[in-house]
DNA sequence: GCTTGTTCGTCTAGGGTTTGTCGAGAGAAC
DNA sequence: GTTCTCTCGACAAACCCTAGACGAACAAGC
């Protein structure tokens, strides 16, 4: 049981706006002790966790609350993960998918998937928990603090959920945007969870993937005639072995670089656009431009 | 439910447009807030996605309006499956798949893929029809008669495919096997395949995929204690570079060579057993042995 | 060529709604 | 006595509403 200025602090969210979200739309019910002081339950963290991801998510105040409230109702009658923890915040669910993939827990690991995509919009899992995590990952990699095999069985689990939400990206009638990594880059996920993010947006996407010819990339670009062509790479180095051909390529379509891997000098000598930032934020925007 | 600024910014239309569609062609049929204001449904935002597409095909907008409606009330229970002969064989349905990836068409060859696993088993599709088309689309690579682009295409559409039937491999009660590509092999489909039907027959599946560093298939393995681990290389090569470390293992757990790679001699040497033939059938061997 | 009418995206003006924020005064906790 | 919390009211910025007008593009008719 917290105290208004305890739970304040730990959602990030102020007094005031607190009890605004409880009289207003009713979002939170503390008990209150002797004294009159809301006392808050787990479940009302939760729910104030829920709003928050809503609110990021671009719903309105008054219809975050109300998604968030029924998420939690629904939540607590229907139990599908086994021995999860109660708690259905984003950073707790979050958690979990890591210990399961930690753990090396396939099945685990796809309930808690599921579970989050039920729960919240694929746009905030994506950045919220699967970036982050893909992140995490990758910095832990470099400094030999996990194992390869961890790595590549929290890849293969990731890489099929993504692959999943990718499914008929394809198809539409869009604006058609061709992805691919150039020759050497072998990370890709960051670059598929741009293409999903980009294909919820109304986007037709065509997908290389990893270690691509750009002679390829010209090939298909001059076949099917998308109207952007993004490139992602982890290092300047898999840019800048190809910079001839990009530019051909960029003479041929609008091209933008994106990934660690894209600097404005590299951009500037291709003729290419630069994309930052995570790729969930940079795809919304980029959908939009 | 969202307002119309957030449904502006999603879909990319002006608010003015927005509210014009609803008033001149009744496209939007959004619910109000107590103090007015129009909440959209996600059906509303597709029926503004549908419209774009039309108006992206040339339609006038009072046309691609009376389209996107009457699409949307269709549309929800009509699957389009595309022309394909009401009692398909195997070989007309695969060659559909294969002209579908061919011609890069994704939520084509993802409607094949479909249509094929609702009509025949899994062992079915994966032996007569995924594993002939990856040999070919194997042999014609090495002779280069196909682009990378395509091949990286086709790869990621039938992995796609894999990952989802593997979906759950991991758990159970069954026997536990281990699976992994050793150290620069780079091709997994057929190991994932091999996984898939034995996790069929009951089998417990723990996969850690290309290019896997026998120390960690080893640290893995005293961890987890599969009763088998399987390994799988298209070139004997592979295998040769690290016959020490594969030693160790083979008296660790009993361990299977497989792939074309696998060859007696190597696996004398080892002391570990070779499967020979397509992962579907020796899957099924394997599982019963 | 010119006029006329239609379509359709855009814009404005005036006014209401939503929502985060703040403050005052008073009570509770320690 | 200091810190925390309560309620109630107020405020401003952002957001949205209706109704109508405007103008570019286009087609038909004279």
């Amino acid at each position: 049981m917290l105290r208004i200025g305890e739970l304040s602090r730990r959602v990030g969210v102020s007094e005031h706006v607190l009890r605004a979200w409880e009289s207003r739309y009713g979002l939170l019910t503390p008990a209150r002790s002797a004294g009159g002081y809301r006392l808050y339950s787990q479940d009302d963290e939760n729910r104030v966790r829920l709003m928050q991801a809503h609110l990021a998510d671009g719903l309105a105040a008054a219809q975050a609350a109300r998604a968030a409230i029924a998420q939690g109702q629904a939540g607590n009658l229907a139990i599908e993960v086994p021995d999860a923890d109660p708690r259905a915040d984003l950073v707790g669910v979050s958690d979990a998918l890591r210990q399961a993939l930690e753990r090396m827990d396939e099945p685990r690991a796809q309930a808690v998937l599921d579970r989050l995509l039920s729960e919240f919009t694929v746009e905030t899992v994506l950045r919220d928990v699967l970036m982050p995590f893909l992140r995490d990952l990758g910095e832990r990699w470099e400094q030999g603090s996990v194992s390869i095999a961890r790595e590549h069985f929290a890849s293969h689990v990731i890489r099929g959920c993504l692959t999943n939400l990718a499914r008929g990206w394809g198809g539409g009638l869009g604006p058609h945007a061709l992805l691919a990594c150039p020759p050497g880059e072998m990370h890709d996920l960051a670059l598929l969870v741009f293409g999903i993010v980009l294909s919820r947006n109304g986007w037709r996407v065509g997908y290389l993937g990893v270690n691509t010819p750009i002679l390829d990339v010209i090939q298909v670009t001059s076949d099917a005639r998308p109207i952007r062509v993004v490139l992602s790479a982890t290092t300047p180095e898999r840019f800048a072995a190809v910079v001839p051909e990009l530019s051909r390529l960029a003479g041929m379509a609008p091209l933008v670089l994106a990934g660690p891997g894209a600097t404005d000098d590299l951009a500037r000598l291709i003729g290419a656009r630069v994309l930052m930032g995570d790729p969930v934020t940079s795809a919304q925007q980029f959908a939009a431009s």
